[in-house]
DNA sequence: ACTATATTGCAAATCATCCGCATTGGCGAA
DNA sequence: TTCGCCAATGCGGATGATTTGCAATATAGT
């Protein structure tokens, strides 16, 4: 029923992206993304970095994250996991927390939506921010 | 130690704006509301909702929902509770959900962070684009 | 190598949000 | 009740993040 799928290439910009994504432990946004990437790649430009994000998000080989802040922010690990933002810096990472399994299925049966996942975001304040406390 | 509060005044524009978001169970953004508070007060700017949507989650009397999309979102019901987005026309509702009491504790056992708050929030298809599925 | 077309870089457009500033309007004091 | 101070408003224009149009370029199948 659906059209053919364009092919989609493997570009020296994608495979770059990808790599340096996947190098970091924190959860760039496209703009420190487009940072890291202009290393290597210097001509490439910010809408690029933008469109790819999007297109590895659509197919699932990256995670876009939703999470509070005015940025989106984009994470290589796609297995499930939740993560903790801090609410001074922004900063956003992983938190060790076990998946709550069941949760998805003990909402289906409140609503009459057709739940796809969940996510978790806990906020606090990071070992950084506590430090330079009081007031920046 | 802190200089003394300015007075906060309990203006037109402010009691409208409350009572507008009051009124709906929706979660709507700044720009909802904006087109709500107007049908009332034609004269009110953009700039003044987003002013006092601000001030009013600073002050804990209305919730700034960081969720997933573009836009923030705002609620009256200031309760701890979960949320649902449709995941195609991007629509914020609350679900019915107990709050995960301990997930806090357990979690402050696994950082440096000093926790403040957590949110869950569920994605999937609202009853409206099942209807109308396939594509829109 | 050749071609069809997906992709890029760039710049300009959008979208959400915020800010500066002159004017207005709450509200406590006279 | 009126007065005056200063918080709050309505503008319009700035900002920051993201998207888009388009001509030039590059990838992958033949």
């Amino acid at each position: 029923m659906n059209a053919p799928d364009p092919m989609i290439r493997i570009t020296t910009q994608r495979q770059i992206l990808l790599e340096e994504l996947g190098k970091t432990k924190n959860h760039p946004t496209a703009c420190e993304l487009y940072d890291m990437v202009r290393k290597r790649l210097p001509r490439i430009g910010l809408g690029t970095v933008y469109r790819n994000l999007e297109l590895m998000a659509d197919t699932g080989i990256i995670l876009k994250l939703e999470v509070g802040g005015s940025q989106k922010r984009f994470d290589a690990e796609i297995e499930p996991h939740y993560h903790i933002r801090c609410c001074r810096c922004g900063k956003v990472e992983n938190i060790e927390v076990d998946i709550i399994q069941d949760i998805v299925q003990s909402a289906a049966k409140k609503t009459s939506y057709d739940i796809i996942g969940h996510h978790v975001e806990f906020s606090g304040e990071c070992p950084d921010c506590q430090d330079g406390s009081s007031k920046i």
